[in-house]
DNA sequence: ATGTGTATCCGTATTATTACGGATACAAAA
DNA sequence: TTTTGTATCCGTAATAATACGGATACACAT
């Protein structure tokens, strides 16, 4: 039997120590190596190309968790990385839900449930337990505060702001004249204090707007 | 005891008075009303703010279920909408858990679930049960297919466009002309498809390169 | 060795955005 | 009733973005 080739990524040695030690026990997975911040990570990476799964911590120096998946992907996306964390934010489980991540366990999560989580990743299945997706769908939607920082007309124009259509367009789409778009542009820039087009789309996805 | 004051919205009339029938067995729950459509649906709470869940479907003529929960935060935040929806696709999943659905169940749920997680929601907790969550995990991330699509060098352009840079403040940072970052943008828009720079950055985010 | 793609550079012209300024009408809230 | 906020309109000027066009150098794959 083929055993499942991972890599530990923490920046604190007792616990990478100790989650190496613990996987010793079970001989269906292999640590092949340990790293203390992403860049290690990384460069042995581009060394081994027969990884099967990272146990990734978040907060690392020189280069944290959430870059190393984002990188990953371009490196090597047969590799699997799975998180592991201290922090039981939304914010965190989703952003690496997005990037990429297979699994998401806490750091207090006990054997049994790190070795369920490598094993169903090394098929390729990912492993959220209930209560992280609980988490992050909090998570997601509660981030829909400022809700009333526009009014309507205002939500209206960044809708179509953000399809891409020009001030002229939306100015003949709500028969009015582009002037008063304008107007609502350079108010909704201001409201979401932005400086331009761009960050403001990039804000208005985040906190829900759009 | 208090009753749970429930809403149903969905078209189909069959489906309708089914799930009213059987909610009838429950003594702890009351449907209130009926609605056929959206625009229905959101009339009626304006008469009614007496509401707890409104058990909604997606696929509505004249205002579809997304747009309900949109308007429902700005009509009656204390409303939480249940959808039910034939669908179990990732992006409907994850888009209703963004606008603020405080559950999602698929229409072949059985009776026990659906009960579950109205009381639950209820209480103002939220219900996504393991398999919708996965659902959703696994559609937030499998759209970062188009990662190849840009070059590094692009994809660092992008990402100080979508912080609100300007082309020239981009080009001082990385050592070059602007009128090269000019083209990358340009090539990034053409790449992507999109007409502008708003148009971009929502398209980018969507398929997760910011 | 040849082609393909990327990164880099340049020019011109048009159009759009942004930053100022100020103004009216109307509805809702205080 | 007075104030406040929203929607609407207008002007000018500076800056930025977009649409064309073309060019070289270099790395990597065929």
């Amino acid at each position: 039997m083929e055993k499942i080739r991972l890599i530990i990524a923490d920046d604190h040695e007792l616990f990478r120590n100790g989650l190496k030690e613990l996987l010793k026990n079970h001989n269906d997975v292999e640590v092949v190596n340990c790293a203390s911040d992403g860049v290690e990570l990384l460069e042995f990476i581009k060394t081994d190309n027969n990884i099967d799964i990272i146990l990734l911590d978040i907060t690392m120096p020189n280069m944290d968790g959430f870059e190393v998946l984002k990188r990953l992907k371009h490196l090597n996306n047969a590799i699997k990385p799975i998180v592991i964390s201290m922090h039981d934010a939304g914010n965190y489980i989703a952003k690496c839900a997005k990037k990429g991540a297979y699994g998401y366990l806490l750091k207090n999560t006990d054997q049994e449930e790190l070795l369920k989580a490598v094993r169903m990743v090394s098929k390729g299945k990912k492993y959220f337990n209930q209560k992280i997706s609980e988490k992050m769908i909090n998570f997601m939607s509660e981030h829909t505060v400022s809700n009333d920082m526009l009014s309507k007309k205002e939500l209206e124009v960044l809708e179509l702001i953000s399809k891409g259509l020009t001030t002229k367009e939306i100015a003949a789409k709500l028969y009015v004249s582009s002037r008063t778009i304008e107007t609502h542009r350079a108010n909704i820039l201001k409201k979401l204090n932005v400086k331009n087009t761009a960050e403001l789309i990039k804000k208005a996805v985040k906190i829900n707007l759009i």
